[in-house]
DNA sequence: CGTCTATTTGAATGTACTCAAAAGCGGTGG
DNA sequence: CCACCGCTTTTGAGTACATTCAAATAGACG
């Protein structure tokens, strides 16, 4: 059952047998499904997610309503609003399944409270968010030096199955187009 | 000396007199002048740089020789190439000066020590990464619902000091825009 | 089946870019 | 101290990529 999400941790930390028991038992559980909302714009985001099934989507609504899909997390991947949830603040951001999706989930005074228990937990984090970083600095990059089309294709090369499951318009969303422009995109293949 | 330094750290963890002794010793001290570069794309980023004094850019020159500045750092902030420090290869981004800058840096094998010989660096990294992360979050985003006008309100009104020391040329690249584009923005105003 | 949303297609428009040339500005050397 | 060289900024004209609006078509779901 947990077995994504330790392989995931040991990615970058190695866990006693203790420390994964310590860490799991704080663990929550839930499914939720298609379109579901796991964090609304507005209120404070209080947990971090670890995708072990389906897929969830990071977005801000503009003041125009119009969504901005900063990412998306399928399975053995995280997800949460960093900034909400590092300050325990208001969130600009909402998250929401893109399909059916099963989540593992940790409280954010749990985790503080495991920060001093668990240290490597601090150690982790601290590598994940480094990671998501340079990921984020990526796409900024690519955003500025590729054109849409070249960040179609990046993107159906880079998340091959991604794409089959995600709607175009999402898809456009995320790559920071309108879905009417990647639909004309798309015939150029 | 060490002042603006120790405030920095000071914002997101307490550390005692002997942890910041031990911290501090290991610090080093360098000042380059404009221009000057502390990072080429294609090395691997060694050190973690903090800004004393001066002003230095992160930027990456694409397949076209264009430069995009991902980040400013003036004093009191951090600068580094996440991804190659933290995983210790090869670097897609360079570090130069933009004025006469002052900066402390720590090299990766001692912050790798450091971490265990003070824990709560672990966490002061953590958090800065997550801090981080947010701000380049938000400019995604707007980057992505804004206007290249909007987006230049913006960033006079966010950062009025840097906006005189920095040239029209560095200002686009951060924007995103070209330099000839900027210039007419500006005749708007 | 009917309704609602997603995708496609067409036409007109706008934002930002390229190329080119001129003007401004700063530093360096005679 | 001035003249010159190189780089930055401005200005003009033409262009391209991506958008908006509108309408038609296709798909998904109750």
């Amino acid at each position: 059952m947990y077995d994504l999400f330790l392989k995931n941790l040991a990615m970058h930390v190695s866990l006693s047998p203790a420390e994964a028991e310590q860490l799991v038992k704080h663990l929550g559980l839930v499914t939720i499904r298609s379109r579901a909302k796991l964090l609304n714009a507005g209120e404070v985001c209080r947990k971090v997610y670890f995708v072990n099934k389906g897929c969830l989507r990071v977005y801000h609504t503009d003041s125009e309503g119009i969504d901005h899909i900063i990412s998306f997390s399928p399975e053995n991947w995280w997800a949460t609003d960093v900034a909400s949830f590092s300050s325990q603040k208001v969130s600009k951001f909402s998250i929401d399944a893109v399909e059916e999706t099963e989540v593992f989930y940790l409280d954010y005074n749990i985790l503080e409270r495991l920060y001093i228990q668990v240290p490597k937990l601090e150690r982790f984090f601290r590598i994940l968010t480094q990671n998501g970083y340079s990921i984020l600095q990526r796409r900024m990059i690519s955003h500025k030096s590729k054109s849409a089309l070249q960040r179609y294709r990046m993107f159906k090369k880079q998340y091959p199955k991604l794409e089959q499951r995600i709607s175009q318009k999402h898809i456009a969303s995320f790559l920071g187009i309108t879905p009417v422009f990647l639909s004309r995109l798309r015939q150029l293949t």
